[in-house]
DNA sequence: TGTACATCAGTGAACGCGCGTTCACTGATGTAC
DNA sequence: TGTACATCAGTGAACGCGCGTTCACTGATGTAC
């Protein structure tokens, strides 16, 4: 196994030199990816110099995220500011990704990827909690999600739609397979298993683009709660966001009562129609 | 009137001398501020200074649309390269703008502005049509006007939890006053008549929130089906908006017919009452 | 176990480039008399 | 109406700076024997 990753770039071309030596740096790459990822496959403990390297990589997502919170946009980062924050010299960033936008799309895919499906397990929408309370809940669950990792967060909802199209894309997908995976939570749920399993999606898919619209909006009560001194603004900004999760139960109690009472053998009539 | 324009910084700073040196700027600029709003307010045609003035400072917001149409962030784009797009040298933008961000505030609340207000007038949501039509009349309205003003949804729709803080501000203005006149539009229709005032704008806060997180995908059908040569792709591109048109009417209404059920004295249960 | 060699994360100098902003300017347009 | 002057949108050179990327390197860690 160790055979692979002793030879270096020119060696292995020389061994795949029949195939002819335009290929020669593809093959390599493909060969050690193999073998690291039949390395991690059998569990091999990491040694120093590659757990080293796991933990630069993880700084290198923290910088992003930190910049992000303080208020730049992905697209406006620049390498050079990533390795300062990172605390490496700018040509390190080349160990570990190609450019900018790979390393966004790696952060959304391994970081925020986890942290979504952290929450999906903690929602289960539609189980274990009589029905309704459900909403009201699943919301608070929500909400202690933003308050507890307030960078995937805010992250992910400004660059849904933001400037870089990988990023853009990563995010996409993770938002897709959540509201997939809530559509059918919501079918064990008695008061919707009358919908059909295209319109549970539906219904998945828009309160969780209710959903994520909120973020921001909370973000900036929590941000204006560090930020004052006095007292009485503190208890005044925790009543506003008492205010606003009151007014987003409400709203999601909307979509989701009127969904208990939808009928999915009617067909969606068109104004044309 | 055109007395005041005559004087130089220095006549008119020595004309208000007695009250100090070191606001002489500030006098000077109110004074012209006065005059200018006084000769537009009694609507005396621009002269051709004038005009040409407005028409540099259309393009630049043109060339700002233009480059996030093009996948750039708000926040990434430079001066120069916005100069470079509207034909003028670097310097010449400071004639129109103080910076980036002053540029982009003013393009949300001049352009996009304007372009909401037509819209909102379009949408009339709850006057002059039968209700069981209603929603899926406003949301046919809603995408034709997106494929009308492409580069102001898109723009809208991406930096509204973009990087730059006033344009984030100025677009949070135009949507709350969007929802607020949806939601009194709402109380028109007799269906939402028995829903209070506070929820009719939760219930429009909700809704618009849903119809803008459609806009991206709508937009990436419209381009992918332009750069499409083959007939095939048109036609299924066609379809695919057809199918995307059918999808959200179906997501609104189930917003919307829930809140025809909506009881709005009936406290909102919370997970912890 | 000890030695000789390979690997590779991180270094540091250097490059050409586009950036925002300054400044003194030009010349067409507007205004006073 | 003609003249002399004021205004000001746009010019063009210049500045110092941070950027992404290249390259040859260092030295700690890992591996073969």
């Amino acid at each position: 196994m160790a055979l692979g990753i002793k030879y270096g770039k020119l060696e292995v071309s020389k061994l795949c030199g029949l195939t002819g030596v335009t290929t020669h740096i593809n093959v390599y790459f493909r060969l050690r990816l193999f073998i690291m990822t039949s390395t991690s496959s059998s569990n091999s403990p990491l040694n120093s110099r590659e757990q080293k390297k796991m933990q630069t990589r993880q700084a290198f997502f923290n910088a992003v995220l930190d910049l992000c919170m303080m208020g730049q946009s992905f697209a406006s980062i620049s390498l050079r500011q990533v390795t300062r924050e990172v605390g490496v010299v700018p040509t390190a960033f080349y160990r570990h990704f190609d450019d900018m936008e790979s390393l966004g799309r790696c952060l959304v895919e391994e970081e925020l990827g986890e942290a979504l499906s952290t929450l999906r397990s903690g929602l289960q929408m539609g189980r274990r909690r009589s029905y309704d309370r459900q909403i009201a809940k699943s919301i608070q669950l929500f909400f202690a999600s933003i308050d507890e990792h307030p960078r995937y967060w805010q992250f992910l909802v400004s660059e849904r739609f933001g400037g870089s199209e990988s990023v853009r894309n990563a995010i996409d997908a993770q938002i897709k397979l959540f509201a997939k995976i809530m559509g059918e939570d919501l079918g064990i749920q008695p008061s919707f298993q009358h919908i059909n399993s295209e319109d549970r999606r539906l219904l998945a898919e828009a309160g969780l683009n209710l959903f994520l619209t909120w973020i921001i909006d909370w973000l900036d009560l929590t941000y204006s709660q560090a930020h004052d001194d006095e007292e009485d603004d503190v208890k005044n900004s925790e009543h506003k966001k008492e205010q606003m999760l009151r007014q987003c139960t409400r709203q999601a109690q909307m979509l989701f009562y009127g969904a208990e009472n939808w009928r999915s053998n009617e067909a969606t009539l068109l104004a044309d129609d």
